[in-house]
DNA sequence: TGTACTTGTCCTAATTTGGTCAAAAATAAT
DNA sequence: ATTATTTTTGACCAAATTAGGACAAGTACA
């Protein structure tokens, strides 16, 4: 589940068109039309307002996006699986090393 | 391990001081320390450079590169692990989807 | 045809990259 | 205890990249 596709779930099950969601956000429908589709990164800020639209936890709104930001760094790049590891690795020990 | 301790140990080994090791890669001392320390990302390019020096497989080197990158866009972020996880199954499916 | 969605081109502003240089701090040598 | 060497740090900078869009034209489809 990518954050586009979270999107246009919100969207579909509230009934909205692109347009009208577009339109909430300040934005013009084809950048949501983007977004939807994992080519254009939303902002942040703009999270909070799903949210709150679609009553939904921001916090799966926000990991989500975040993720999109690590797959768009990794989607090409022959290391991808281990750089991961190797990034968790590196977030473990700070976690364990501050705890 | 990250790439800026693998430098260093692999400088360390061969008997470098980091003016010497920053010469060879035509880049300043002060700038090589903060690539060491992690605190800076070292070019791409460079990565040949060291391998081919130190003799050591560029593709360690390389995962150590994105796995830095990678690190230092969830290093402060409350869902890094979750979102770390959710990229890895968006690249698991891609990797599924193209097999 | 009309409505909804997608895609390509283009743009500005913000951020990141890839450094330099000098000063400060730490370490080693005398 | 000084001095010399090595490393770290802070401030700054230009160049490259990404963010965050707009807009028009193209597609899909009922």
């Amino acid at each position: 589940m990518t954050l586009g596709q979270k999107i246009r779930e919100l969207r579909e099950n509230a009934g909205l068109k692109q347009r009208e969601l577009a339109y909430q956000l300040g934005i013009g429908e084809g950048f949501l039309s983007k977004v939807e589709n994992d080519q254009k990164p939303l902002k942040r800020d703009d999270l909070s307002k799903l949210s709150k639209l679609f009553k939904t936890p921001i916090d799966e709104l926000d990991s989500l996006w975040l993720a999109n930001k690590v797959y768009s760094i990794v989607r090409d790049e022959e290391s991808a699986l281990t750089a991961l590891k190797v990034a968790e690795e590196q977030l473990k020990y700070k976690n364990f090393k501050n705890a």
